[in-house]
DNA sequence: TTTGAGTGTAAGCGATGGCATACAATTCAG
DNA sequence: CTGAATTGTATGCCATCGCTTACACTCAAA
C-alpha cells in the first residue's frame, strides 16, 4: 500500500492528480489552497520535470501527502565502504535512469 | 526505519547529505555521477527550495534512494467528500509551512 | 605550522520556470 | 443537444535556476 515508489517528475504528477480527484478538488481550488498559478499544477500534473522543489512539497502538503524513505539497500554503518559496491550500486541506478 | 517524513526542501537535502557521506562520496564525485554541478549539489544539501524536481529526484536515484508515499489520512473514496474535512487539514498545512 | 582536500560563497550569464491572459478542447449536468 | 465547468495549450514577461569560474574557510594529515 505504501510501497508506491516515485521515481519520475511523471510520478510526482500522478500522484497529486489522483490525491486531488479524491478530494473532490479542481485545478484552480488546490492551485489557491497552495498558492500557485492554476496552470503550475496543470503542468506539474503532466509531469513538468523543472518543476520547483519546495512548491511541489508543498503541495504534497496540502493535500495531506507525506513522503518517506522506502530503504533499497543499506550500508554497514560500521566502517569505511568505499568504492567496489558503491558503483555497482551506483551504475544500476543510472540505467534506471533513462531507459 | 522507514518513518523518516519528508517536508521540507531542507530535509532532502539532508537525507542527500547523509546518504552521500553513508557511501563515502563527495560533492564533486556525487555531481559527476548525477550529471550536475558540484555546485549544485552543495545548494541542493543546504536544502535550496527552488532546486529542479527532476535533478532532485535523479539525485536520489543516483544514491539508490527510494521515496514512497506514507499516507496520512485516508478518503472514503465512495462519494463526495467536500469542503469541511478538508479545509481543516488544508489550513493545518498551510500553518505548517512557514512558521 | 603547512599543505591539501573538501566545502561554502560570490558574480555574471544563458536557459528556463512560473506568472497572467487568452483561447481551444473536453467533460458533464440540464 | 446545449451550455457551463474543467482541463489543456499558447504567448510573452520577469524572476530565478544551474552553470562556470574564482576565491575564502575548515579540518585533518604530514
Amino acid at each position: 500500500m505504501a510501497g508506491i515508489p516515485i521515481r519520475s517528475p511523471a510520478d510526482i504528477g500522478a500522484l497529486i492528480r489522483d490525491r486531488r480527484k479524491a478530494l473532490g478538488l479542481d485545478q484552480a481550488a488546490l492551485a489557491s489552497k497552495v498558492g500557485v498559478s492554476r496552470l503550475w499544477i496543470n503542468q506539474v500534473e503532466q509531469g513538468k520535470p523543472g518543476a520547483n522543489l519546495g512548491l511541489v512539497l508543498r503541495t504534497l502538503a496540502t493535500l495531506d501527502i507525506a513522503l518517506s524513505i522506502a530503504p533499497q539497500k543499506d550500508v554497514k554503518s560500521d566502517d569505511a565502504v568505499t568504492a567496489p559496491d558503491i558503483d555497482a550500486v551506483i551504475d544500476a541506478a543510472r540505467e534506471r535512469r533513462e531507459p
